[in-house]
RNA sequence: CGGGGCGUAGCGCAGCCCGGUAGCGCAUCUGCUUUGGGAGCAGAGGGUCGCAGGUUCGAAUCCUGCCGCCCCGACCA
């Protein structure tokens, strides 16, 4: 992509409104756009991370078993009824009323929804075990919208649902998410951490919320330090071994973590001090078994074996893709801007033409710009008649993983500059070097 | 929902107390000079001062109501 002729609002200064850093620099990279209280528009740069944090998602669910539908943003209030949470829901929830005068409502999550397409048409236990999801604009009229996308109204989730026979098969579904949930953060740069978390208004009693560790994190979290090192499942794990994944799980469930809220003090304290990892955090995902709780009031039964019916066992499993885009940043950045880790970054290399119009410039950039795009290699080439200066500090903003600075001094001799903005360390090499090192 | 604050050009702000018809920096456009860490000079365009009412000869400024947004807290799959 040619930066002349693409569409980056760079800001300058930040807008007055944005104090947590990830929304500062969302809103300065020409990310996103605010539009109302807890809403916002992605922009072509912010909408690229987010497809790629989806694209991972996606990858990793499927790698688990998990089969994507989509259902749709509104649903009737009756299908809310049946299981009592349209009473039960405050004010969180948006109403509508359609011309008809029929209640209707912006869906904050979909387990009703989804029970009853699992109603109509599963009737066996030989159909499971079944894992349903979907990658949907959510809406909850949270009370004060805050830290940007951290804490919007409208926000993308990532919702899968599982269906079993019985509570032992539904332990197995939720070790599969468990797992998954492991690989997808790890995916994004991120260390995320298994906390036992309180089941909320959803019940159940097997829950866990998946913690990423972030200086400017929104609330506190204390672990064991061996956390900070656990193995991440490799790709090839095996989601139908049952005592494999069991083992996974017990492992990462084995040392002390909880957040604020569900902090035992005396349990912490027994952990040596230099064990002991206190910090803050946010939340990226969260996981519950719920067991009956929506199919037995809305009669999503199946037959066993036996010929017996029996509400099946579910839970339900949520990632906040748009807030991960905010939790990213707030966990990868320095002063000059942000730093996308490579698997979501929007753009894997950005060429910095430092003096265009110079022909030896113009042609190196241009060749590299061509044989980088020709081999599928993401690249924003900025041929902007900017000074470099601009140039440097744009690119240091939006935290293209690898910048090529190319200009008549390196030219001279031969070489570009390869920039890792990582680490900030700069090699000068020819261009076929180049090449050779990002094509990989 | 309680407390605090803000709304003036795309962004950041001044002007408001003490009423006289809007200004600064950045950004944008034009020209010239410049070109390895957010250039310089000269010129230009851009605003129903959040909205509605009121007071007044006259309102960005004073008064009333409303709307929007932010921060702290409560809340939070």
């Amino acid at each position: 992509m040619r930066l002349s002729r693409y569409f980056l609002p760079i800001l300058r200064e930040t807008p007055k409104e944005a104090e947590v850093v990830s929304h500062r620099l969302m809103l300065r990279a020409g990310m996103l756009r605010q539009e109302a209280a807890g809403i916002y528009a992605f922009l072509p740069l912010g909408f690229r991370v987010l497809q790629k944090i989806c694209r991972i998602v996606r990858e990793e669910q499927d790698r688990s078993g998990a089969i994507e539908l989509l259902m749709p943003t509104i649903q009737s209030a009756d299908l809310w009824r049946e299981s009592g949470r349209y009473d039960a829901y405050g004010k969180e929830m948006l109403r509508i009323t359609d011309r008809h005068d029929r209640e209707m409502l912006y869906g904050p999550t979909n387990e009703e929804m989804i029970t009853e397409i699992f109603r109509a048409y599963v009737k066996s236990y030989k159909d499971l075990p079944l894992n349903l999801y979907h990658i949907q604009w959510k809406f909850r009229d949270e009370v004060r919208p805050r830290f940007g996308l951290m804490r919007g109204r409208e926000f993308l989730m990532k919702d899968a649902y599982s269906f079993d026979v019985d509570q032992a098969g539904a332990r197995h579904s939720y070790n599969k998410m468990f797992v998954a949930y492991l690989r997808t953060f790890a995916r994004m740069g991120l260390k995320s951490i298994p906390m036992r978390a309180e089941s909320g208004p959803i019940g159940g009693n097997l829950s866990h919320e998946f913690i990423i560790l972030a200086s400017t994190g929104e609330s506190e979290v204390f672990c064991h330090k061996d956390y900070l090192d656990m193995p991440v499942p490799p790709a090839d794990v095996d989601f139908d071994d049952v005592a494999g994944l069991q083992r996974i799980v017990d492992q990462w469930t084995s040392r002390y973590a909880a957040t604020a809220d569900m902090h035992d003090v005396a349990a912490f304290n027994d952990i040596p001090p230099d064990q002991r990892v206190s910090a803050r955090g946010i939340e990226v995902g969260h996981i519950f078994y719920f067991g009956t709780k929506y199919s037995a009031p809305m009669k999503a039964t199946v037959a066993t074996p036996d010929g017996r019916e029996v509400p099946v066992h579910s839970g339900s499993y949520g990632i906040g893709p748009s807030r991960l885009v905010a939790a990213i940043i707030e966990a990868s950045h320095d002063e000059s801007g942000i730093i996308w880790p490579e698997p979501v970054a929007p753009f894997k290399v950005m060429i910095l033409n430092l003096k265009r119009g110079d022909a030896a410039t113009d042609g190196a950039c241009e060749r590299l710009y061509r044989d980088l795009s020709a081999q599928g290699v993401e690249t924003l080439y900025d041929d902007r008649d900017e000074r470099p200066g601009a140039k440097f500090a744009t690119a240091d903003l939006i935290g293209i993983p690898w910048q090529v600075l190319v200009g008549p001094r390196g030219l001279a001799e031969g070489k570009v500059e390869v920039k890792h903005r990582a680490s900030g360390r700069r090699e000068p090499m020819s261009v076929e070097a180049a090449l050779a090192l990002l094509a990989r």
